[in-house]
DNA sequence: TATGAATGAGTGTTCATTCAT
DNA sequence: AATGAATGAACACTCATTCAT
């Protein structure tokens, strides 16, 4: 351990989260265990200063046996969002329960991606990161993760029309794309003007997000 | 030898943009050169490959020149991205012709706020980078123009409220932003996807945008 | 991100070349299975690639095998560089044909290691990266296969000298150092200015290389 | 300097052959210095484990130095090369004396090379190590200087085959290039050799060398 | 006021080799 | 005899920031 630098910044510590025992594990466990670590990683700092170093330092493992189960930073990455995006599907899937009717039912869904900012901001910032052009992935999950999503919100808005509760007019191909795109521009910002947000006493982050609901849901309305 | 990278290199060339002599400057004078210079190289290369160093090769003057006039490299990109803001002001005012007329008045706004990234997407990357909640910059330059944004918005929704082109109950002040979250969500969206909707043809980035204006103005009218 | 490195893979497929059924080999076979193998990434990938990650890739076995058989990365290689060294003899001994006389025949073998060098420039950058001083191997294989080529050529020169076709007093020992030596020297040279040379169009590598020759054989002759 | 590995292999001690004083030379002094570094360590290591990072280990800077007067590693060896490429052009310079007549002229040549590949080995391996395809280098120096030596030799071979020492049917472009090909090749050979040849007690060097120069000499003779 | 040489902790990535099972 | 998970030192290259002059 010659080689410890003087880290300032994040000291964290592997604790009842990891697989027990760390020395070889099966294939599966030991990429499962690096995503998680990752995972945990990033929620705590932030895509920006994600790095395989400190995914490494965190679980005490050799440099060489990440890139033996993933092929870049950015795959791995794409695995933790895989895992983020699954988990917004989730709560797109509960946001939808059968008591909900008319166009509650897509305000629904525009809130469970608000409650999902709230809950995970780090994952919105790794969706963002994930969605820029220089970013590439060989990682299919990613991608089929990605189309579910995209998926989901398009099958919604065509029930929705069907249903008369939206617009006849609205193209869902198009129409889900704005909703991803606008509902992951509010976040940013939300997130990005937490503090701003917070200390002006007058405005509240969730009056904001309602507004911006009450917007989209009341544009899609039939 | 295999770790050689792309090294795109661009050949930046000082000419009839910079203030002319560059020796002896007034403070206020040096402090502008630098900015437009910054202005310049972000405008070619992006935020991403943005650095202090092309900055200086491109003026020729020295690195430290630059921190005497700047705190860190954030605080400069804070300084080009007020002037980013103002042509995106001056992109909202001509907006506002007194030929359009009710919610087109509205619709122009946010398209206004498109052409303005179809015209400087890299003006957009630079938003985007300073909406992160790790940036923090001292530059009240920046916040001073940010507020004249929001305030523009802000003014027109009012307005247009008072004129019963919008519904009486939106809170201008919420309003505003999120025509500002949801729009610059949007605009990234068209950013990263960009490639993906050239070569699926039968979606197309105006479509696109047209769709979310639509749903936009219609959540918004009276 | 900005640090993506040219991935160039090749994905080689197991097939025909290996000896069938990959289990259960006995010691010399599986040897052997590993050698073909080297062989083929090597010609496909050139040494600078070459890893025992895509030794074991093709073959789909595992690391420790290739560790049981070969003390080193080194140690394969030149037991690859065997069965190149045998190709080039057999090229020296098909350009022996009893039609070809006088100096001819010495001209032929220094026609053989150009073509060699032409069929399998490869190979020439193995035997060259075995040449190092570095380079070390208890691979007695090599050593002895070295040997037969350079008593090969001594023979040949041998053989010339008592037909009164080439100069008495030149040692064979020598002589036949000289000829490996200067010939692989003009072969390697070729190979770094290949794009030089194809470029200029006056110069050609037939030209150099019958230049060298000429010289080497006028020199030799009696 | 908590960053300090274990390091195993050589340990080198920056002494006289430095310039004395390390902190903020000028660029011109600060440049040299490290040229002279890498020299010296190439001359210690050899190319194939020439490190950066023994570069400035040995002269005890900061590795953002060296890569602010050099833009890759290669670039660095590159002007080392044209140090040792200058060194080789007044090891022929200096073999041409008056007294010299004849093909003798010719011999001392190659003999000149022969001498500069005893004295310095680790240039000869340098030299090979940039003629390969992959290297590539915008350091225009090096460039200039492989021509001078092109040259160099081209004009003798005009010259001697106007005086009537070397055969009239001679190119003296194609014939350059044998010659430093070849004998390039004969250099590495003896290098690789080296244990080789000094074991077995009947063959030496000198010998080998002297053969190889008879025979290109009598091959290129009027 | 301006300079610009120097810094150095990072960053992603590689691959020969080991060794417990 | 075979496995294959794990290692970890190495390496090239970056860039915001400092500070002595």
């Amino acid at each position: 351990m010659l080689y410890k630098k003087n880290r300032i910044r994040f000291a964290l510590t592997n604790s009842h989260f990891m697989v027990s025992g760390t020395k070889h594990l099966s294939s599966a466990q030991r990429e499962q265990q690096i995503i998680n670590a990752a995972d945990i990683i990033l929620t705590q700092v932030g895509v920006q200063v994600f790095t395989i170093d400190r995914v490494i330092e965190f679980l005490g493992i050799a440099k060489g046996t990440v890139y033996k189960y993933f092929d870049s930073k950015d795959d791995l990455l794409a695995e933790v969002s895989v895992k983020a995006l699954s988990m917004l599907l989730n709560y797109f899937r509960l946001s939808q329960n059968e008591s909900v009717r008319g166009t509650d039912r897509t305000r629904a869904i525009l809130s469970a991606c608000y409650s999902f900012g709230q809950d995970y901001p780090q994952y919105i910032e790794l969706l963002f990161y994930m969605e820029r052009p220089e970013f590439s992935t060989g990682a299919t999950n990613y991608i089929t993760m990605s189309e579910k999503i995209t998926d989901f919100v398009k099958r919604h808005i065509e029930l929705e029309i069907e249903n008369g509760n939206l617009r006849k007019n609205l193209d869902p191909n198009y129409t889900s794309h704005v909703m991803w795109g606008s509902c992951m521009g509010v976040m940013q910002f939300l997130d990005a003007k937490k503090n701003f947000l917070e200390n002006v006493g007058t405005l509240t982050q969730k009056q904001l997000v309602e507004t911006y609901i009450d917007i989209m849901v009341a544009g899609m309305a039939a």
